[in-house]
Formats: C-alpha cells, sequence, structure tokens
DNA sequence: CAAGTGCTTGCAAATTCTTGCGTGAATAGG
DNA sequence: CCTATTCACGCAAGAATTTGCAAGCACTTG
C-alpha cells in the first residue's frame, strides 16, 4: 500500500534501487537524477525507516555495585556527562543490599530497551559471582563496556585502570620512604582487581604472603584487615581503596599508633574529599575522567555497529603523595 | 466486549499486537505506523488497564541534582533501599552539566511508565527556577514525593528535615560556646532551605544581615563565601552544606587561622565520612535514614490509590558534635 | 475451577530497503 | 563507421524490518 520508497521511485519515474542509493549517499547516480529524487523526497515527506536501536531510546544503563564509596558516584557523574554529550541519557542502577540484583537490573535494560550498558565494579569482576545475566547480553547482542578488570571469558571490551602498576607504585613508594615490612589490604579473593594488585606484591622484594588480608569493600573491613597486620608489626599498608584506607587509619589510631609517624597507608582511587581527610591520604588515583570518557567512546562506537576489539584498554595510575605517608622510622 | 485494544487495532486497519507494541515502546514498528497508533489511542482516549501500570514495571525514578555531594549518593541509597524492599526498582536520574535536565527526565520517565517519583534537592526548591515539568506531573497524576522545601505552589506531599531548627541548632551550639559574631553561608537566595535557615539566623539575637553570603554548592563556593566572612571578623560559621563548610575550613586555614581554636566551623547533612575529616566536623545531621524511608511509605501509598494529604513532613534533625567547634576564644 | 477477557510475545510471512551484477547508451578513440 | 570504455540505471537476490497470527499469560467471572 504505503510502499513508500516505491512511491517515490515511481513519482520520479526511476527504480527503487536508484531512490535508495540516494538515499545512502552511494555513488552511481547522476547529478540531474539525484536532484530530482531529492525533491520528491520532500515533497512527498518521505522518512527514512527507524533505525531501531539508534534513534528510538538513546538510553544506556549504567549499573554500579553500590554509591557509598564516593568513586562511584563520581564516575557516574564523568559518565553521565560524556553520555549526555553524545546525545545519551543514562540510566543508573544500584544494587541495593535486600533488593535488586545485577541480573534484575540486566532484565530490566533489556526490557527498557536501552541502547547499551556501562557496567563498573559488577559481578564480573568477581570469579565466584554468577555471570549468567551476561552470557544474555551476548546473546541478544547488546553493546557493552565493562570497566576495571574482569574475569577471562566474557569477552566484552574493557577500560581498566592498572592494577598491576598501581600497587607497584603504592609499594614502591612506601620501600622509597625506608619500609620494609608492608601489609596490603585487598577485595574478596575472587575480585579479580584485587589478584592483579596481589601479582605485584608478591613480585616485590622480601614480600611476606602472611601480611595479606583480604576483606570486603568497607570502613570496617578496612578497620578489620588493617588491626591484624599492625599486629603483625607492619609499617606501611597498601589498601585497595580510599574507604578501607580510611577504616585502616582508624585500625592503627585505635591500636595506640599515629599515621603517618608511625604506620603509613597508602589508598586507591583517590575519590573526592580524600585531600580533605585526617591525615589527607596518599593514594593511587585512577584516571576516572579519561576512563569514563573511553568507556563512552566505545560504548558509542558499538552503538553505532562500528568494530571494536573486545580488548582491554589499561590506563596509567597516578600516585598522589598527601600526607599518610612519611619515612619509616626504623 | 470491549475489546479496548482491539477496538483500537481495527479503527488504525492494524492488528492488536502492533498496538501493544506501541503502547510499551517495543521495537519493531514503523514511525508512520506508530503515529497512527498514537493519535487513534488518543481520539479514543484509550487508558491502559490501571493494573497493567502498576505491576508492568513497578520502577519508581528518583531524581537527583547531583552526586558530588555525598548526601545525594546517600540517599539514593536509602530510598532505593527502601524501594527494593516493597518490590520496586529504582532509576537514579542526575542531572548532568552539559546535558539532561530535569524537564527531560521528567519526559523520559513519563515515557518509561514509571510508577512514580521521588526528587530530592530538585528545582521546585528554587524559586527562580522552571517548573513547567512539575504541571505535567500532575496532569498526569503521576504519585509523586518532594524531599526537602519546595516552593509553596506545588501541591506534593513533601519530606522535609526542619531548615529553621537545624540552623537554630547550629547557632546555638555556637553562642553556648561563646561565639558572638557568626556569620552564614547559604545556597543560592531562590533556595528554599537556605532561605528557612536565614529566618531562623535572623531570628537569633545579635543576628547581622551583613554576615550571610549565598553561594553555590560546592567547595569552591564554600571557600569563596567564607573568606568573605573571615574577613569581616566571624569567630564562627554556620553552612548550609558539609561541602560548603570543607570549603569553608579550607577558607579560613588559608587565612592563617585554625579551626577550630580560631574559627569554628559547622556544616549540614552529616554526609558519609565527616568524621575523617580534619578536624572531624560538627554538623547538624538530616535523618536520611527516616526520610527516605517515609518517603518511599508516602510513595507507594500515593502509588496504592490512597489518599496522602500534600502535607510536609517535618523531620528533625540533630546535632553532631565532633571537633571543628569549639569555645570563643575572646 | 473452567471459561472468558484483554494484553503480550514468539514466530513466520510479508513488506521494504540495499546491493551486486549486467545492460545499454553516450562518448571517445581508432 | 566500428569498437572500447565509462557511467547511470534497473533487475533481482538477499538483508532487514514490519506486521499479523496464534499461543500464552494474568486476571476476572460464572
Amino acid at each position: 500500500m504505503t510502499r513508500r520508497l516505491a512511491e517515490v521511485a515511481k513519482k520520479v519515474g526511476v527504480s527503487e534501487a536508484t531512490v535508495s542509493r540516494v538515499l545512502n549517499g552511494k555513488p552511481g547516480v547522476s547529478e540531474a537524477t539525484r536532484e530530482a529524487v531529492l525533491t520528491a523526497l520532500d515533497v512527498l515527506g518521505y522518512e527514512r525507516p527507524t533505525q531501531l536501536r539508534g534513534d528510538r531510546a538513546r538510553l544506556v544503563g549504567l549499573v554500579l555495585p553500590e554509591l557509598q564509596n564516593p568513586i562511584f558516584p563520581a564516575f557516574a557523574e564523568v559518565v553521565g556527562g560524556a553520555l549526555a554529550q553524545q546525545g545519551f541519557t543514562s540510566l543508573l542502577c544500584t544494587r541495593t543490599v535486600g533488593g535488586v540484583s545485577e541480573a534484575d537490573y540486566v532484565d530490566l535494560l533489556l526490557q527498557q530497551q536501552v541502547s547499551g550498558v556501562v557496567f563498573a565494579g559488577g559481578f564480573y569482576a568477581q570469579a565466584d559471582a554468577p555471570h549468567g545475566h551476561y552470557e544474555l547480553i551476548q546473546e541478544r547482542k547488546l553493546p557493552t563496556v565493562l570497566v576495571n578488570a574482569a574475569v577471562d571469558h566474557l569477552g566484552f571490551p574493557q577500560v581498566s585502570s592498572d592494577d598491576y602498576v598501581a600497587a607497584e607504585m603504592a609499594i614502591g613508594h612506601l620501600r622509597a620512604l625506608g619500609h620494609r615490612r608492608i601489609g596490603m589490604v585487598l577485595g574478596p579473593r575472587d575480585h579479580i582487581p584485587s589478584r592483579r594488585k596481589l601479582e605485584a606484591f608478591m613480585a616485590a622484594e622480601e614480600a611476606d604472603p602472611g601480611l595479606v588480608e583480604h576483606t570486603m569493600f568497607s570502613l570496617e573491613g578496612g578497620h578489620a584487615a588493617a588491626t591484624k597486620l599492625v599486629n603483625s608489626g607492619v609499617t606501611g599498608i597498601v589498601c585497595a581503596s580510599d574507604i578501607l584506607a580510611l577504616g585502616a587509619i582508624r585500625a592503627v589510631r585505635r591500636a595506640g599508633l599515629s599515621v603517618p609517624d608511625e604506620v603509613s597507608v597508602i589508598g586507591y582511587d583517590d575519590s573526592a574529599m580524600m585531600n580533605c581527610t585526617d591525615p589527607p591520604l596518599t593514594t593511587v588515583r585512577q584516571p576516572i575522567d579519561a576512563m569514563g570518557r573511553a568507556a563512552v567512546d566505545m560504548l558509542v562506537a558499538l552503538i553505532e555497529r562500528a568494530v571494536v576489539p573486545a580488548d582491554e584498554l589499561l590506563f596509567e595510575p597516578e600516585l598522589v603523595v598527601r600526607a599518610s605517608t612519611a619515612r619509616a622510622r626504623i
């Protein structure tokens, strides 16, 4: 009935093929014909068929594990801003304790016909967590980018900061200050970024596997883990997040020691306000600005059907020396 | 008999399936057909069965102005958790600098058929900001709850912490410590919670209107405002947010003075990590846990068609004395 | 608890658009 | 005047999208 392209073709007296070529800017159409088609297109008010995902919603899901650690809100702001610039709207999905799981959010996002998803700090980073929902995403060919180290077999493009180098920097900084007995507070054992940091730790000279503690990413976790390390006599503690580091500082003080005079503490992330803490926290900064932007660029490329290799893009972290680290006493 | 969806389908000359797809924003419908269906829907005054609307998505929008101030992520966690317990999923919408406005998010949420919306710190709190999108919500009768003081005429139920009392507490605390020259750093002039705090300030003894500064809610804003106040010789500064207070502390130190020995600073919110700052911040806590839960309860009641008065539920804040305030020197 | 109503959704058919290939016309060169 | 080359264009295969059918699901009703 409404053979729209065919109608235009008939009006101009050419074949559908020619009209199609004009619409797509393909060569092989004479200037006169092209113009005639263009005019008819205009007159008949032709609208190109909606390129489904591209034009429909322009929604992108951003899935985060929590909002307590300020790095995640900060990352959300970067990604949200970058997406907005490209004409996308971001939907922030945060796992809640008693409630919505990552898989639930994936279902939701698929149902809402989002154009793509950015995951940060999700289950993909934990070897023992369920990964079924990621397969679902792959089946549906939904453009997806992961932020920070993931388990191996997923095959999504990734944007990460280099955990190995970050741990090296932190340990190197402490060793340069004369620390020899250095402890590490990491996330769960199956957490890939923590594993990478552990590798760097084990590669360092005089590394003592007994001085590595695994815990949850919370202030209390950092406190508990650091208490054990302090009891083992460390003079320097490298933490896998700033929150852990704040917990560690509290633990050191509870033990009657001073930071940084007796024990140095290094965080990771450089989240907001870490320069307002007591003492201002020495930490390894994740370049979240660059990472967020890169993740969005990749995602948009995927959405536009470009071929993006499922590689991991590694970003170099940066040591930010403040006042929670000092020369070793002894 | 009254196959309502079928009726629309017949009128447009398509199948029920197509109408259903349009109603649910599913892909696979041409733009022309979609428009035709939408028109017919409008003409025939189709209303989707009430149950489907509530049951299908169980989505609630949570609209926040930013994520830099940790009070907003914290609030998002509370509300998200409370909603999850009630079987709702929250969609976090954050205004981004160059990008998506509050009105855009309202459009989006309406289009996504959310069951309700919670606004916190939105344009409703600013007298001079555009309010058109709130009217749109009222027209559509979308259940909505506002958090913290709003301009008068909107008529949504509200959950607020009592700004007047909060300011009284802060000022009372400083006066009890012997401070007489007290300054105040507030948000924009048209910001209702700031106005309420100003009222309390003006009602206090010896209040000097010259010691009130209005600024943006950012560390830099607090810094700038506090610098002026310090130059005016205040010994105590009451700030309208913790972030402003951190900026104020920085300003006091830049002026070569000490907090709290020479100038006392009080924040507002008691956001996370304010006990880790240097010095630990004395602040007035918003009971966000109770507020968030109350907001969700109200919203759920609204969604279930209960009658909820469009009142303002006032929550009592709480003074948390840490180490950024001390007895006045002189 | 079966039957019915109203809506949603998987699947396959129908429609619409894209593209490789070949034809024929116009032009140029021999 | 004949042949080679180029170029626009249509044909038709095939890729992609839209649409209806009918099964299925959630809920109500007899």
